[in-house]
DNA sequence: TTCTAATGTTAACAAATTGTTAACCTTTTG
DNA sequence: CAAAAGGTTAACAATTTGTTAACATTAGAA
């Protein structure tokens, strides 16, 4: 199990390493945002330890391109924040921090925390596979199947198709689907249209359907 | 999903709000008991999330308050603590939370939570399913059913029928209707009509009755 | 019953929304 | 590092929806 931890104090990311390494995880470390964004493409930890304040790229900043990293996107972040700084600084921002930790750190919280984590034992479970009629979309495997067939889906088309899958029925808005499955990113309302196009090509007309003036959803 | 939180730091109000209308779920907040409380009578929510101190009226008050509201009486409560004030504290009070959540707060930790409470359904209602006689309306899926039959309705019709049926039998001038469905928007008497004339076209001229000078209004 | 204001209807037009394509940029992978 | 795959956007086409004007019809008061 990998864990890189990003903090710009030294003794900060010492003390965190020396008491994780105890329990027996592989640990990373780096002293900024870009050291640490480079290292995470190399190791693909499983889980990313972020200090919010840091000099050159914060936390937050950081954990953001994290998440639009595909290899990263499913990494577990934690963030580490004074408690000063209170909620009014993750209030705002868009990325998608799995807990945090409040200063000064507590081994033995931060290592429960990160056990209910890793085990997903937070009691929360997506349920990874989803059927319906002749479709199959199975998240933890990345796959879905028509009729028993493969098909191959990029990744926002899975998570796309994933999101309208967990609810079907329900209209999501394009307002829902850009937070649900571009972390709120910038995008145009036309890129959702196109990567709808992308997946009703693959799977058929059927299955997508528009509701107008409103967004789409799946099945009829 | 109707949530209600009630706190008095804006930033906690916030922060949960964030992440959970990012779940889909429609948030209400307030920043003390007393207005909590009006709020709550007012939206009716599924769940209230309560701070347990607040200056004036505090959580477990509150709650007292909540329970003993008739229409709210079966809101689900999940309380949030500070760390220090620890579990005895609630241990004894006879309020009837649900459950609690200490503080900092963890929003997948809430969010499991909250999916487990509602999903414990004691009565689980979608409140935006309206449903009478032959005739369905639900809003999040967007769709309307005449004895089982789906109906397509243009969002303009389908807003105007929904508005209608949130008060079968109250009549709606067209004032009203201007506020409710076009937002206020500059259009003429005529344009309701007309929409009027193709939902009747399209459900049965049975269902939308004309109250002439004054308005129309779902059924009799 | 007659008259009149309110409502119903129609069709034409304006506005808004979505579909599609191709080009371009970014990320991933061999 | 280069090729391939994926993601985004702009531009425009196609389609649906919304609005209005003009006129017909109707309810209900006088």
């Amino acid at each position: 199990m990998k864990i890189l931890i990003v903090d710009d104090e030294y003794d900060i990311l010492e003390f965190l390493s020396y008491n994780l390494k105890k329990e027996g995880y592989e640990v990373f470390t780096a002293q900024n945002g870009i050291d640490g964004l480079k290292q995470a493409k190399k190791i693909i930890p499983d889980l990313i330890i972020l200090d919010v304040m840091m000099p050159e790229m914060d936390g937050m900043e950081l954990c953001e391109q994290i998440k639009s990293t595909a290899k990263l996107e499913n990494a577990f972040i934690i963030f580490l924040t004074a408690r000063s700084e209170e909620y009014s600084e993750l209030a705002g921002f868009s990325s998608g921090a799995d807990d945090y930790v409040t200063k000064p750190i507590s081994p033995k919280l931060l290592i429960s925390r990160i056990k209910a984590i890793l085990k997903r034992g937070n009691g929360f479970k997506d349920d990874d596979v989803i059927s319906i009629e002749k479709l199959l979309i199975d998240k933890q495997k990345h796959i879905v199947k028509y009729d028993d067939q493969d098909i191959v889906l990029a990744r926002k088309e899975f998570k796309l198709l994933y999101c309208l899958m967990t609810m079907p029925g329900k209209v999501f808005t394009r307002e829902e689907l850009i937070t649900k499955v571009w972390n709120d990113a910038y995008v145009g309302d036309r890129t959702i249209d196109v990567h709808i196009r992308k997946i009703r090509e693959k799977i058929g007309v059927n299955y997508i359907k528009t509701v107008k003036g409103v967004g789409y959803k799946f099945n009829l």
